[in-house]
Formats: structure tokens, sequence, C-alpha cells
DNA sequence: TGACATTAGTTCGAGACTCATACTTAATAG
DNA sequence: CTATTAAGTATGAGTCTCGAACTAATGTCA
């Protein structure tokens, strides 16, 4: 009965030993890859500042990856005294990582490169497993050349996802024979392992490493639909809980609100900000995607004052469970997805005005409201993203 | 008007290099301590069978230690066949670490040794800089011989720490002059950085590593006195937040309760559960401190079903915010400190049911609620922790 | 125009470390 | 007393980082 998900072969040829000299090697070589993306076409000598590693090291290091056509020298940039460097910059056509996602009615896949650039985003709508087998089939196809070589494959599933980073324990929306969906993925990408991952979090990584929240190390995101769904990033990396389950925080009671939630409870957030609620409260019918009935609300809420009266009072409440989770959690920036991002501030402008009143004290800041803009591949834009996690962490090497 | 809390000298002439082979050792020796720290009195082989390392390399890394007197040998278990192994151990008598609490109405410290053992853990009435430093004192002095080197020293404090764990930003409780306490502080540790930390962050570092949430990667613990604090325990690491004010649950909003907060806000966490708020629901008095007053509280349960009455009230009220940050955060454990440990499950009991009622999922296992048992020097022992963390994380060596 | 200053990057040797292998040591089993 | 078993140690190879010396490429200025 437990849904398992997992690869056919179990290669784990990669070698992660840590306590080695080849272990500190990949961790300073990871330190490069790093101090490259971070900061773009960089001299061997910015990356010895950088890093704090020797120059001599950092040739090294540079040379290897040159070796395995991860990076190229670009033209040297002179105009200053001295010998000018030569600059060197992550190569985008030679590794790259395949972010997937599956939900109920559509599938995505975003093909990633090392150097953080989108080879390709595209979503189709459906939702089994054949969907996403077929979409991401024609990804790898047509963007992976010969001699560029599939890093990894993530899987975004709206669901809870065990701490293993493999199996699914609960995705109730999603009607998968999950049998079928490994054997696709592992049709896909035999010889290697599938992660799988919960969609908030991969679109909260989404956005802390492309989006909103870039540049931050602390985000959170939250996105809406018919449930809504919490993603939280402290320090650069994903908090997921002891049994992979934060962030589920749909059915977290906030506010006075004694609105019945189709999980049978009263209180619920998702209760008062979800979907449907927020079309109760404005008075207008669900369209086909959460995305075009949040554009129609945001359309008609230009000349309608009822409908933005409404859209006030779902704000107010926005701002109150964001109130509780910035407490809880201190975030620098709030990511908003799903349907709040075409409603923008007629949202967010009163969850700010709520945010102020109930934040903690004069000394915490508010933390700033934004909207996403990545759109509807933000999880796998983040799944694909969490494939390189590793190597630029310097845990695993780049594969052959 | 910033409160600014900083030793004097400014050496930091402790390496962090990471990068070259003496990092390497480093961090391999934290492995070992650490093997140590959880095995116990644990053979070369064994260690070097936990680690992953090679015999050889354990060999010299317990010499190291050895030499630096941070272990000794034991007497060898016979009793299989074959060359019998010779365990090393943890000494107790030349690390150790201070850890301070600076509250209200009471200053507590407890030295730690290396192996984890509680050398002194003491606490006095007062609040004022003074009765921290003699406090201090007078603990080193007994408990510190001259051969006993100091590790490091944590201050905890009620309040907002900043993330630099330097600085405190807002501790509206404390009326303490912050060039005093620096003066005094180093005063009493000269040539070493003290570092602030919030109590109870320092409390949850000291439930995970000695106290009911042992063994478990992800804790949360929960303390009630007259206010409502909370700290984070993420895969064995605290959670700060981005400015470094994580976990003020005090003043999330929970619940339907409409009751008046002391910040002047109404639905708070605080308002529902806090000390005040749960000798209101049982109609008794304050006593001298929260401590005495629960024992009071739960004495006269035993009689008394108003009062017990009065307790359920507050249990689903705790209930409720817990299973907030439960859905949230996704813990192993949850510890109950502060007031509500000597209430035990005259309050956990409705707060278990709360908690079953909203959690999300048939899915998701409800977290373990226990009490404290680390008494009122939690968060003082936690500070002496976190004084070791590093070291044990290979991140440090060990002072010469 | 040419010596000089300046900065980038490489070469080279020293030093530190891990590791596998072979070896020594110390116990039990029969 | 010998064989067996397992712990721990020496040894040498291999990898890595690092600093210093060195080479390279450019602008500056007399």
């Amino acid at each position: 009965m437990r849904p398992h998900l997992r690869a056919v072969t179990d290669a784990e040829g990669l070698r992660r030993s840590t306590s080695g000299t080849e272990g500190l090697r990949r961790a300073n070589t990871g330190a490069v890859l790093r101090a490259l993306r971070e900061l773009g076409p960089s001299t061997r000598s910015e990356l010895a500042a950088h890093t704090g590693l020797a120059k001599a090291t950092v040739g090294a290091i540079v040379a290897d990856l040159e070796a395995a056509r991860a990076v190229a020298e670009e033209g040297s940039r002179p105009g200053v005294r001295g010998r000018p460097g030569r600059p060197v910059a992550l190569r985008g056509d030679r590794f790259v990582s395949l972010g997937l996602e599956l939900n109920v009615d559509y599938v995505s896949a975003v093909v990633l490169d090392l150097a953080g650039g989108v080879v390709s985003s595209t979503s189709r709508s459906g939702g089994t497993s054949d969907d996403l087998r077929d979409l991401a089939r024609s990804a790898l196809d047509e963007h992976v050349g010969p001699d560029c070589t599939l890093v990894g494959t993530t899987l975004a599933v709206p669901g809870l996802v065990r701490g293993d980073n493999r199996t699914v324990a609960w995705a109730p929306n999603l009607r998968v024979e999950w049998g079928e969906l490994a054997d696709a993925l592992g049709s896909l990408v035999p010889d290697q392992q599938v992660e799988v991952s919960n969609d908030a979090n991969c679109a909260a990584y989404a956005e802390s490493h492309h989006g909103a929240a870039r540049g931050t190390s602390h985000a959170l995101y939250v996105t809406g639909t018919v449930g809504i769904g919490a993603g939280i990033v402290q320090d650069g990396e994903l908090v997921r809980g002891g049994a992979g389950f934060a962030g589920e925080v749909g059915h977290m009671t906030v506010g006075d609100s004694s609105a019945l939630c189709g999980c049978g409870r009263r209180g619920c957030w998702e209760a008062a900000i979800g979907l449907h609620a927020m079309l109760a409260a404005v008075g207008m019918p669900e369209l086909d995607t959460p995305l075009l009935t949040a554009e129609s609300v945001a359309e008609r809420a230009r000349t309608d004052a009822d409908v933005r009266a409404g859209l006030e009072r779902v704000g107010r409440d926005v701002g109150l469970g964001i109130a509780v989770l910035s407490t809880v959690l201190d975030p620098q920036v709030v990511v908003m997805g799903g349907y709040f991002a075409p409603l923008g501030d007629l949202v967010l402008d009163p969850a700010r005005r709520t945010l102020d009143e109930r934040l903690v004290s004069t000394a915490q800041v508010r933390p700033e409201l934004r909207t996403s803009t990545l759109g509807i591949e933000a999880a796998a834009l983040g799944a694909a993203e969490q494939s390189f996690g590793p190597v630029l962490a310097g845990e695993i090497d780049l594969p052959a």
C-alpha cells in the first residue's frame, strides 16, 4: 500500500568519501564551482581571492575542470595595469540536470545547465506517468546532445515525500500507479537514481536560487492553488523535518475563521485563503486553472470595488498566516506563488499591513513579501537545481 | 541605544581554514570525537569502523588526542578471541566549556566537560552582571583546575540575539547595562570571545544532546513561564532564522482566544497558555517562581476537579499551538519546559488529544510530547554544549 | 622607445595527510 | 604448545595544498 518509487538500477557508483585527500579536492572544486556561479566568469586570481585557496590550487582545479570541459576560457579583459587575467566561465553545454514535476493536471520538465542557465522549460496538461515520460523524453532528446552528460534527475510531486528522497508517503491528489511511474522513469534514465521531492520545497529552492529570493539565505515560499503549501529555506538549505514533511502549512490553524475545510476540520489556513475561499470572497467562478482564474479576478478587481474588498479580506488572512510563519522561522523574504502571483499587491498589500500589526517587536524587521516570477515551471526548476546541489556543495564529483 | 555585548580581546587566533590537509585532519578528528561521544569508550578498530576511516588514520588521530590529553586508554576488555582491543575514552578533566544564563531573576552556570559530563551546575537568584560574574567565577575556580582548559563560553539570554552570536537586539525583560556585562565577562575570561545565544535555543540544544530529545535529530523545545519561547533543532542544528530571531512563538496567533496579551494584541499564544493565563484558568495565585507555582498547581490538581478542568483548557490551547508548529516543522519530539514540566500529563494529555485531531494526514506521525527533565539549568547546559559544537563538528581545533 | 612596475598564472619542492598492505602483538581455542 | 583470530602499528605510495620563486603579459612613464 505504500507508494514506492525507485529507479531500477542502484548503481550508486559515486564515491562520497569525504575523509581522504580526494574528498578535499572535491570540496575545493565545489567551492570553485560555487564561486563561478556567484561571480560569473572570473580569473583564477579572483577565484583564489574569493575562495581563500592558494593560486596554485585554483590553477590545478581549473585545469581539471577545463579537461572535463565543465569550464572554458573566455577572452581576456584588458584595460588595467599588469598582466590581464584570463577569465574562465562555466560551460552550459556539458553538464545538465533534469527537473520534473508531476502534478494533478499538468506535467513540467526543466533542463538546467551547470552554469545555472535554463536550457529548456516546458509544461503540458495531463497527469499520467506517460505524459511525464513523453515530456521528459522530448526535453532530453532535444536539448541533451551526445557530448552532454545528465548529472541527475529530480521529480517534484504534490505530496509528502519521505526523508529518503526516494519514496512518497502521501499524495492524495495524485492518481498515479507508482510502479508504472518508476518504470517510466527507469526507462527514461537507466543507470540513474531519480530523486523525489515535495513540489513546494522544490519551488522554494528555485526561488532562492533563481527567483524572487535570490541572494538571500533564509526564505519562505508559499504557494496557493486549491491547497496551500510552503517550502522553507534556512541558510540556503531546505528544511525537511524529521520525516520529510515540514512545510505542510495548509492545515495549520490560523485566525478566527471557522470556515469548514476540505479536510473536515475548521480553521485551516487553506479554508481561509485557498483558491475556493478566495473565489467565494470575490464571488467569482473557477476557470480552467488556478492561474487563469486568478488573472480574471485581477482583471475584474480593476473595476469592481467588491472584488477588491474580497481580496482585501483574503489578504488579511494571508498576512495572519505569514505572521505566524515569520514569527517561527524569521525569513528574510517571503515569496508568494501559485494564484497569488497574478493578484500581486491586491492581496499582498493588506497582507503587509496585517503583518506589520502582528510582528513581535520593534527589533524584528518585517520580511519582504514578493510575488513569484518563475511561473508554472518553478517546481521543476527547483528540482533540477537540487540535482546540482551535491556537486556544488562538493559532496560528489561531476560524472566522468 | 543598541545593546552591544562583546568580550574585550578579539584574538580569534583559531585557524578555521578548511581547505588544506590540516583542515582535513581537523574534520576527521571531529568525527572521532563525535564517535567517542556517541559510542562511549571504544577501541581504535571500533572507531575506524564507525567513522569509515582507515585503522592507521584513527591510530594517528587517537595518538594526537592522547598527547593533548583529550582521551585516555582504559583497561582492556578481554573475553573474545583474538588480541583484545584497548578502549580509549574521552577525558573529563582536560577540556571544559562554560555555559551561562542571565535571566530576569536568576543566573545559572554550567561547566561541561568534553565527554559531555556535567562537572558543575549551579543557579542562584538575582539578575545583575555582578551576580552572573560571581557565580561564573566560583564555578570556574572550583571546577576548572590548572591543567584544565576552557574551550569556550556561551551566554544564554531571554531576548533576540543577532545572527552574529555576539549582540543582543531586544531583551525587554532584562534590565542590564550591557557595557557592564561585557566588562564583567571580559574580566572573567580574558582573551576569549563570549558567544551569546537565545535562552530557548540553548535549552533546545541541551534537550537534543542531553535531555528528553536525545538521540533525535529534529526536535522542538517549548518553554513556558510568563512568556512562551521555542527553540528549533533541525538535523541536529539550531534553526536561527535570517536575523537570528526564529522561534519567537509567544506572539503567534493561535486559536480563537481573544484574550488580551501583554503586548497589546489579541490572540497571542502566550495570552492563552502563558503562566498568567494558566493561573487564571485554574484560579490560583502566582508564587515566587514559575516552577514553584506550577508545582503547587499540580499538587492542588490531585484533589480539585476545577483545577484539572482549567489545565485541560490550557492543554488544548497548548496542543493547538504545537499542532501549528508541528505542521510547519515536523519535529520528531517536542519537549516542554518551564512551568509545563511540573504539570506534565495534566497539560500534555489534552494537548496530545488536540494534536491528534489537528494533524494533517494519516501519513504524518504525531510527534512525541515529553516534559523536560533538565531543570532550570537547561539553557546554561545548552550554552555550554554550543561552545563544544565547532570542535565536535571538526571546524576548529582543541586549544593547545 | 625602452626600462620598470604591476598583476596573472605556472612550476616546483616541502609538508601534511590518508590509505592499503604487510607486519607485530596479544589474546583464546583446542 | 600450536593454530587461530583480531587489534594495532610501521611503511611506502599517492594525493593534495601551499608558499616562494619564476615566467608572462600588459600599462606607465621617463
